[in-house]
DNA sequence: GTCTATAGGAAGATAGAC
DNA sequence: GTCTATCTTCCTATAGAC
């Protein structure tokens, strides 16, 4: 049976978060108040402060919780063996779990600038995390004679950008599918570390 | 001889800007306060006003006096010619642009939702044609059997996330200098629309 | 051209009733 | 667990003196 009123404790938490990530995403941290976030969520604004000490920590949470989803996420995903196949796995990973959490993805690259000192270090340390995974698959590939790549390094975080790109202009309903952007852009990965066969 | 006071008009009005698109850079639109903007040029709020109407003004300033300067520092550097000439050149400029105008760049890219509706049209018109330059490029490239893509609008936007990445790594006095940085880029740049001897 | 002063509003966060 | 009311601070923008 329901309790007496708006009450359902383990239910308002989540729907903050999840209002402060769609905000935060749409206009920025700065711009959106505690009073937009509370109206969001259909309480007044004191009471969102049972769910959060301040609006930082509410940023710092999401932040910490979506790269750990990234990175146990590819924990799950990596197919290890050869440098190509993990290199294709890495691409399409990216490419899907991107496409699925757009607002956590926006508010994870654009936010890091409004994190307090110490919340930076805690996400950059994270997010370097992340960076090692296709830098470490590159040079496995260069080592193997796999993949031709001047500076692994460079390439590796211009492989990141490149893939993240998708987020600022694919739409559900457009010309591709995501099947289809999947595919594109981990053909262009191949490209992009020499392992695909060249016109010259 | 100089005038009496902190006069010097058409110094200040520079120096608004200037200090705006610092302080936009690094802490965001919305974070930036009229306040800091004057002490950062070293006058009042008020006097602010005589260059800016307001502050939504000051950031669309700042953004089309951006992209009007990319668009005809592109048409200066165009070399023209066959496509692989031209894409070459292309991400040069590109690279050597950005790491120019780091600020300008960062504004660019991150503060679009930060405008107006009229001044986002605005802005993002001019960004479409600076978008056009290298998926012609590409499907030139493609059309002359010089390039391999199965979706060059695709790949247009993926080179230029890619070369607009460099601008969150690149340091001055790092472990390469911007010569390597571009050459390092173009590479990555032929590799990606498959114009590169691979390594299958 | 810059200053000081201020209008008018909205922000983050807290207190205490229910 | 939520509400209303409020404290304190900061904001954009304007007015008028010099």
């Amino acid at each position: 049976m329901a309790r007496p009123s708006g009450s359902d404790a383990g239910v308002t938490g989540p729907r903050v978060h999840a209002a402060a990530e769609r905000l935060f995403a749409r206009s920025g941290y700065a711009a959106v108040s505690m009073r937009q976030i509370a109206a969001e969520v259909g309480i007044g604004a004191g009471a969102l402060y049972h769910y959060t000490p301040d609006k930082q920590t509410l940023l710092r949470r999401l932040m910490l919780d979506h790269l750990k989803d990234l990175l146990s996420a590819w924990a799950e995903a990596d197919p290890g063996g050869d440098p190509i196949t993990r290199l294709d796995a890495f691409a399409r990973f990216h490419i899907r779990f991107h496409l699925d959490r757009p607002d956590a993805v926006f508010i994870a690259y654009m936010e890091l600038r409004s994190l307090d000192p110490d919340n930076f270090s805690a996400v950059e340390a994270r997010r370097k995390c992340y960076e090692a995974i296709p830098e470490t698959i590159l040079r496995d590939g260069v080592a193997a004679g796999r993949m031709r790549l001047a500076d692994p390094k460079v390439a590796s975080v211009a492989l990141i950008a490149m893939l993240t790109g998708v987020n600022t202009w694919y739409r559900d309903g457009g010309r591709l599918d995501r099947a289809a952007v999947e595919g594109i852009y981990a053909d262009l990965a191949m490209g992009l570390v020499g392992a695909r066969r060249g016109a010259g």
